[in-house]
DNA sequence: GATGAATGAGCGTTCATTCAT
DNA sequence: CATGAATGAACGCTCATTCAT
């Protein structure tokens, strides 16, 4: 939809398509994706709902392109984290801390893409988890240029898979507002007890 | 549904109400709960399509009970492990082991609760979440039952979330089978880099 | 279904038939024709909605013989009113005031047979309104039989048909227990506005 | 529906509200409300299952807005008879004339409106009754505004709900074609045998 | 007589998407 | 670019009735 056509102004276009997706992301989070109609996001936007239809392939694709926008800023994110260099504490402190703080930052955005993308039975299909391995993929890559610090044994993909878990379930317990606490301090906690338990263990030595 | 009415055959009522409920396991698995319909139910156990109503409330009714049998099995596996005793080690083995092994007995019941329940938007209401709590606890239990044997600073509850989160992603990596091996092997070495990561930690000591 | 079988005890068929026809009574009272159940019915009588069908064709047959039994009564009254001979006057407040009385001694009754039976839809149809031209025919001799009291000009069939539809507005205003009121002195005033207003109208002056 | 949307064309809106309406008359006068489906309405219509939904809330809705519109109008009348001034015996003949009268110019909308609404068990309930009591209130006052042309004792409430009783019954009679002549001698007759009767006998003799 | 499991036709409603203007 | 009227496939659910036991 958005490829082959000339735009008379595309920097115009775009922005009312950010539009389009933030007032899509308002009502996603106040009402699920399945919940919103159409008519809702428009109207939300203040534009007619045949006019989504310029701006995108469809519902679903709007829901995409919100996942997509976010999962681009977060590889960006961890390259950078990864490039910047640091032990693999500060490493995995900065991940885990991006995300975290992302929530603080566009709830919105974070739980409408926790529940209805991460959290929804599609998101196992073939196409999306692609996405999520390149996350996968990513991590991995930071422990293994971390190897000589890590214990024999360890493997890497392995050990990204439960750290992105265990992440994921702090996001969702921040999402659903009761399991966890939201204020700076408990993210703080959340943060540290993730990492100081993927890197030190819970036993006593 | 079931109040008020004397049941002739309560027996055969229970036997056939867990007959539909396997039907249906097979067809969620199969097409996923929104793509079955309530006849594809129906088909699949030979029997009449208004049938399905005297044994479930409706559609959701039958996810629901599908999630809460698994649900209540987990739990007393869980207070099972808890009530034999043993080292932390083994209990968070035992638990682990409980839910990957889970996968391998009936992969079509733990693929449809993950996809459909715990993988659901609608998971993240209250009342869903109450069920999922009662497992946090008791696990939060067990951490504190050995609270001698922890790091200072760990925090029981916290550690419980993640342990789980990091869990649940290794049983969503086998369903999705393509991020985990599901041989006995695999899901072995998965259970032991999760119970090993959070007793001791990845760091080089 | 009534016909042509030997019943081993027809007096008890015919007091359980009684019985579920004022449970059914009671249940179309409450919830209406179409908002009960024949299994409301049931409970209501307390026995399987199965039995239901030992003692009547259908849903529909129920009502119909609630409608007949109601109905056989009030041509019964109407004819002992014109046997009884006497003014045209005491006729008309007799009839009315049965009517107008039926309602304080089985306001269930009176109630169904108002709503679900003469202001249903299905009232108007062929069979039914045979039945009320039963009423009319009654009532339309009664006038007949006192000709020579009434204006030049009065037609017989046409004040009965107005008297009844006064009549019948009275119980449902009755029925619907707010336009009209239900005590007995009100009741008293309905029956002789009615009346006195018919009476003195058609009476030759 | 109608609020919050801009509509391009509000007048062709209506229009075509409209045009559905006459389609649902005309189909709810052949098979009765319960025996339209959605889809005879659009079919009769000559549009789209869907866009019923477009100017209608529901089916009921359709109904409502039927019963409404005449509503609207019979009061209308009846004011304009009233404002009109004249003799209690003019406004009586042309209240009852014009209800006569419409059975005559749109005997579709009448019959729905008799057969659906005013002899629905529906139109018991509160709401309804609302709508019903304006007209009677409207009658009321015509009668206690010439309450000194009336024998003393009379009360103009009971006797609104009389006339129209008889009024009501007449059109039902009517509508179900048998038990009174359409033409419009008969028409006729049955106005001045409605209106003569209660005059004479409320009139202050 | 009595029970309640079994049947299945039937229908209103939603809503994403298209397209003429 | 923008609008909103038009489309129609899709589906859960109810409930009167039957019938084996």
């Amino acid at each position: 939809m958005s490829e082959g056509k000339a735009r008379r102004d595309p920097a115009g276009f775009e922005a009312k398509r950010r539009e389009i997706l933030r007032a899509a992301t308002r009502a996603f989070a106040r009402k699920g994706f399945t919940g919103t109609r159409v008519g809702d996001i428009a109207k939300e936007a203040g534009i007619a709902y045949g006019l989504i239809y310029h701006y995108f392939e469809n519902k679903d694709d709007i829901l995409h392109q919100l996942f997509e926008q976010m999962w681009g800023v977060s590889l960006k994110v961890i390259e950078g984290i990864e490039a910047q260099g640091g032990s693999l504490e500060d490493k995995l402190r900065g991940i885990a801390g991006f995300f975290l703080e992302a929530w603080r930052l566009e709830p919105d955005t974070v739980e409408v893409v926790m529940k209805e993308v991460l959290r929804s039975p599609k998101f196992l299909e073939a196409d999306n988890l692609d996405a999520f391995r390149g996350l996968f993929t990513a991590l991995e890559g930071i422990f293994e240029g971390h190897r000589d610090e890590l214990r024999e044994g360890t493997q890497p993909k392995l050990i990204a898979i439960l750290f992105l878990g265990a992440l994921e379930i702090l996001l969702t317990g921040m999402v659903a507002r009761e399991l966890l606490g939201t204020d700076a301090d408990s993210i703080e906690q959340s943060r540290d007890a993730l990492v100081d338990t993927f890197l030190r263990g819970i036993a006593r030595s």
